[in-house]
Order: structure tokens, then C-alpha cells, then sequence
DNA sequence: TTACAAAACGAACGTTCGTGCTATTTTGGC
DNA sequence: GCCAAAATAGCACGAACGTTCGTTTTGTAA
């Protein structure tokens, strides 16, 4: 019934994640979380007792803050087409959280790098990326999409957008970056809508 | 005149840009890389005066390599169509490098780091992407494209799908990664070319 | 109120980082 | 083969890194 130390791991773990999305995970010393924190050290660290379970630790909070803020609202949409949308664009909206999407940035980090960290962070993806499928079976099943589709491509191409979205607006910085991307999911749309073929 | 320094030079630039592909920009210790080359990190580091100009360096190093490689072979390949989807495809083995696309790392780790580096980058990367819309642009005088066909928008939304492809092949190692990108790729080419499709 | 556990601290550890100096060696033009 | 210049080495620095340790403070249940 301990309050006081889950308070202050979680505390940690909220600072963490926030640091972890503006300079990365690797860029979330211990040192500085502490300092920030107004902690020593020796106490933050007890917390965890490496700093590989603390990263591992901050992506689930991570996900965590994802599904709260993001994932769960765009489920409340209505079934079919618009839960689809709803899942894009509030996707679009956490890639404007100052320093971009975590999930992004992480990948990047940990691409080569095998352990627990990487695990943690291949899941919440693979949970992001299946809900888009999901929904995207009941747009189906709603006639809102045709019936040859295939949701799990639909999610890869989603996603590319997604990539692309983040690194022309945040990296390149392309004032047009926010117009292309509507095009370009609005083109995958029609694509899911017609049994014919698309246009653009 | 001087060979010997500007061949030491582009020893270290030639080993860093390797290292940094594996391990990220920020990887590239100075210290780890003399040992590498067997010099002394002093030695090493008075070729360039500092960490950021190594960095630098580094990127114009990695485009050198990269239009050697991939960008002038594909430029081969017959006006119109052809030579897009070479475009795309030698790309595609660029990623598979070990390490995979230097510019695709380098780019989450300096999206929130102005300076030099990060325009070098910049540039790099905008010299791909116009690369992509020249060569689109010719396919539509080729009347291999439709007349209407935004060149910019393609290149943008091939981009995606290569950044799609990178993140599934090389994070969560999605055996059908390349399937789905095939597909992807094809889907829209398939929408470039067609001037009259049936609208909904 | 006392007793015990949980939590936080401060100092130090061995490394590694980038960078600054000062020698020493190597190189290339004469 | 000499000699300036260029290239490389050697050494030291302050700071930051993750981690360990023994100790002190704080919280909590009896």
C-alpha cells in the first residue's frame, strides 16, 4: 500500500517521457532527469536500478499517454470511414507534441539496437498499427470500404503517410507539408472506397 | 598539392560515415574512431577542428557516397517511367544497408537540433526529393504520366512509402515489408498513369 | 511512540566525452 | 639532403555518464 514511491515513479516517469520526446531516449540521462526533478541521483536510480529499465519504462508510460490521448478518443468515432479518419488525424495531432511523436524518434534509436527497449517499443506499434486495421475491417463490414481490401496494407500505407507527415513537417520543415499529407491519405481513401481504381 | 592529409582526410570521413550508419550520427565518438583508424584522437581531431564540423563532414561525405551510388546509377535508366521506378528501387537497396539509410537516422536524431549539420542534411535530403519530381516531370512529357499529375506530390508520397518500407523492414522486421511496399509503389504509379479513370 | 521498511541522499568509482596545448614525426619542394 | 610546413602524437583538462555504497531521512503500521 506504498503511495509515496509510486508517486515519485511516476513523477519520473512523466518528466522522463517528456524529456524523452524533445532529445530522445538517449538523451534522458539520469543526471539531468534528477536535477530536473530536484532528486539525487542515487534515489532516482534506486527506482529503476538501470537505466535500461528505465527506457524500458518510459516507453510504456509512453504508450500509456498514446492510448490516453490519442488512441482511445479516435475510437469514439463512428464506426467505419470516419473512424479511420479520426485515427489519422489524431495521429497528426500528437506528431505536433513539441519535439514530434515519440514512437518516431525512438524507432530511429533502436532500430539495430536488440533488447527489452526495442521490444517494448515494437509492440506499441504493432498495437497502433493493428487498431488501424482493425478499423478499417469495420469500415468493411460497414460498406463503407470495398470488400477486396486489405486492411493490413491499408495500415502500411496509412503509416507511410504518417512518416512522411512527420519528417516534411518537422524535419524539413515544408510549409506545404500539412496540404500534401491530406492529399495523399485522401487519395488512399478514394483508393479504399471504389471497387474501381483511384484517382487523385 | 597536399595528398597525404587529404587522404587521411577522407580515410576517417570514409570510416565515420560507416559507423554512423550502424550507430547513428551522435555514435561517432572521436575517440572511438581514432582507435578505428589507428590514430591518435588528437591527430584526428585537427582535420576538422571540431565535433559539429566532422559531422558535417560526415553528411557531405554520406551524399557523396549516396548520388555515387544510388542516385547516378538510377539517373541511367530510360527517360519517363523507367527511370522512376529505378529511382525508387535503388533506394530501396540503399536501405539495405547495414545500418540501413543513413539519411532516415540522421534525420530523427537532428530534427530538433538547428545548425549546420542539420542543413546539411536538409540539403541532401531536398536533392533526392527534387531528383524524384524532375524525373516524374519528364515521365509526363514522356506521356507515360497523366498531364495533371503533381510531380512535388508524387515524390512526396513515393518518400513515404520508402520511409514506410525502412521502418518495416528494418525495426519491426515485418517479413511481407517488402510486399506491402511493392504494392504500395505500384499502386501509385498505377494512379500516375492513368488520364481517364472512372470517378465515384 | 516505537520499530522497521521504504525512500532519498551524498560521495565516490571508473569511463568516456570533446577539446586545448605542446612536442615530435613525416612530408614535399627546392 | 635540407628545411619549412603539414601531419600526427602525447598528455591533460573538466564535465558528464551509469553505477555502487553506506548513511540518513521519511513514511507507516503496530
Amino acid at each position: 500500500m506504498s503511495t509515496k514511491g509510486d508517486e515519485t515513479r511516476h513523477a519520473i516517469l512523466s518528466k522522463a517521457f517528456e524529456l524523452a520526446t524533445v532529445a530522445g531516449l538517449e538523451g534522458v540521462s539520469i543526471g539531468r532527469l534528477a536535477e530536473e526533478l530536484d532528486l539525487s541521483k542515487s534515489g532516482l536510480f534506486a527506482h529503476f536500478g538501470s537505466k535500461e529499465a528505465l527506457q524500458v519504462a518510459v516507453i510504456e508510460e509512453a504508450s500509456r499517454v498514446f492510448i490516453q490521448d490519442t488512441l482511445l478518443p479516435a475510437l469514439r468515432a463512428a464506426r467505419g470511414e470516419p473512424r479511420v479518419r479520426a485515427l489519422f488525424n489524431r495521429w497528426l495531432e500528437w506528431g505536433t507534441r513539441p519535439g514530434g511523436c515519440f514512437f518516431v524518434a525512438a524507432s530511429a534509436e533502436l532500430d539495430d539496437r536488440p533488447g527489452p527497449a526495442r521490444d517494448a517499443l515494437i509492440k506499441a506499434q504493432h498495437q497502433w498499427l493493428d487498431e488501424i486495421a482493425i478499423a478499417v475491417g469495420i469500415a468493411k463490414d460497414e460498406g463503407h470500404f470495398r470488400d477486396d481490401l486489405d486492411p493490413q496494407q491499408f495500415a502500411f500505407e496509412a503509416y507511410s503517410v504518417m512518416l512522411g507527415a512527420h519528417l516534411f513537417n518537422r524535419f524539413l520543415r515544408d510549409p506545404q507539408a500539412s496540404a500534401r499529407t491530406r492529399r495523399a491519405f485522401d487519395g488512399l481513401i478514394a483508393d479504399a472506397r471504389a471497387p474501381h481504381r483511384k484517382r487523385n
